[in-house]
DNA sequence: CGCGTCATTGATGTGCATCAAGTGGTGTGG
DNA sequence: CCACACCACTTGATGCACATCAATGACGCG
C-alpha cells in the first residue's frame, strides 16, 4: 500500500507480514485487556470496534473494511483497549508491530505511511466528535451513510447501494442513538424519497438531499 | 521525554527541536488548512483544539496543557485540520515533522515514544466518543473535571482545586452540551455539596462523589 | 414449521435545548 | 477613580427531539 519503495524492498515486507488470521462473522479479533503485538490489515470482511465499560455501557467506535487497519488503540500501553468483532466472515493480515518498527526505520515511505494512518484515524475520530456533539439524529445518519457508501465506492462498489453489516442497534451506538431513533429516521428517510430500504439493503436515491441534510443547519434558531 | 535514549543522543534531539514560538492567549498556533510542518509541544499555557464547519457547527475536540503534543491532525494531509488555540499565553516547542522522522529512523526509543503519543490520542478519542455517546450532562461533566483535574496533578498542581481555562461554552461544545447546561450542572453539583466554584475557580470537596456519576449508569432501565 | 433475532411503529415521558431576563466581574475611557 | 459597556455566567420558563416502553411484524436458521 505504501508508494515509493522498490520491488526488494516490498518484499521484504511482504515476508514480515504474511501471517494471515481468520476471524468467523461474532468472533473477535481482540479483546479489551489483551496484549498487544501485531496491527491487523483487513483483507476481506467487515468489524466493528467497540468499548465496553464496567457498568455496561458500550459504544462502538467504529466501523472498518478490507483494506483498513484495526489495533491502533492497543500501541500506548501494549494492550487493546477495545474489542474488535467481526461482522461477517473475514481474513486479515497479521503486522507484527515490533516488525514494522523495524522496516519503518529502514525505509522512509513506510515510516510515513504508518504514521499517516495514525493521523488520518486520529482525525476521522475529530469527525465522529462532530458528529457526535452537534449533530441532530437525522444528520448523523445521513453523514453515516455518505461516509459508508464513499468508503464502499472506493473499493469499487456502487455509488448508491450497499448492505448493512451491522444492526441498528450497532449504528445507534456508533451513532449515539437509540435503535429505535435509527429505525424511524431510516423510515423518515424512505418517506422523503431519499433512500430505499429492505432490512440491510440501501439504496441512495437521492445523495444531494443526503448531502444537503448534513450541511444544513436545521440545529441552530 | 522518551526514556531510553544516552546523552549524545538527547542532545541531538534537542537541537532539532531547539525553536520557540509563543502565542498569546486567543492567538492561533495553526488553523484549519494551514499546511503542516511541524508537531508542537506545549512548554507552558494552555490550548484548546477546534474544528469549524462551513456550515457554522463548532466542535472542541480537546484542550491540551502542558507537555502534551498538538498537531498530529495535520500528518495525513500535510494540512491542519482543525484549529489551534491558546486559551492564555503559552510557549510551544516547534518540532519539525521531517526531522523527527529523520531521528525516528536513528533512534528506537524516539520512535516507539512518537507511536505511543499517537495512539494515546487514538484512545483519548476513544474516550470522548463513549462520553458523547453514551453519557448524561452530569457524567460528562464529572467526567470533565476529573480528567482535568487529574492531568493538572500530574503536573505537580493541586487533587482538588483547579482554575478552568476555557468558558462554559468551550466546555459545552467539547462536552456536546449548551452552555446553559454546564452551568445548570455545575450549580447543582455545588448544591450537592459535590463542588465549590466561583468563576472558573473550582474546589473538589467529594471526588468519589464525581466518581460514582461517572460509572453509575443511570440512563439504563 | 417454529423459534429467536432484528426491525418497525405507536404512545408516552424526559433531559436538554431554546428563549429570555438579569447579575457580576472586568476593562476602558472620561 | 468612577461610570459605562461588554462579556461570561446564572437562573427561570417553555418546547422539542429523542429515549423509553410496549406491541407487532419480518426474516433466517435449525
Amino acid at each position: 500500500m505504501p508508494v515509493g519503495l522498490n520491488d526488494e524492498q516490498l518484499q521484504r515486507i511482504d515476508e514480515a507480514v504474511a501471517v494471515r488470521r481468520k476471524v468467523k462473522r461474532g468472533g473477535t479479533l481482540f479483546r479489551n485487556g489483551e496484549a498487544f503485538t501485531s496491527l491487523f490489515a483487513i483483507r476481506t470482511g467487515f468489524f466493528k470496534t467497540c468499548l465496553t465499560t464496567e457498568d455496561g455501557r458500550d459504544q462502538v467506535t467504529g466501523f472498518q473494511m478490507a483494506g483498513e487497519i484495526i489495533g491502533l488503540d492497543g500501541i500506548v500501553n501494549d494492550h487493546h483497549s477495545c474489542d474488535a468483532v467481526a461482522l461477517e466472515d473475514a481474513e486479515v493480515c497479521v503486522m507484527p508491530f515490533d516488525r514494522l518498527e523495524e522496516l519503518s526505520r529502514e525505509f522512509t515511505a513506510l515510516q510515513h505511511h504508518v504514521h499517516k494512518i495514525m493521523s488520518r484515524e486520529i482525525v476521522r475520530e475529530h469527525g465522529v466528535m462532530l458528529l457526535l456533539g452537534s449533530m441532530r439524529a437525522e444528520e448523523r445518519l445521513a453523514a453515516f451513510l455518505l461516509n459508508l457508501v464513499q468508503r464502499l465506492h472506493a473499493r469499487g462498489f456502487s455509488q448508491s447501494e450497499l448492505i448493512l453489516r451491522m444492526t441498528r442497534e450497532e449504528i445507534g451506538s456508533y451513532l449515539g442513538l437509540k435503535l429505535e431513533t435509527v429505525s424511524r429516521t431510516f423510515s423518515k428517510f424512505v418517506e422523503e424519497g431519499i433512500i430505499e430500504v429492505k432490512q440491510r439493503h440501501v439504496r441512495i436515491l437521492d445523495v444531494e438531499a443526503l448531502r444537503s441534510i448534513v450541511n444544513n443547519q436545521q440545529n441552530c434558531h
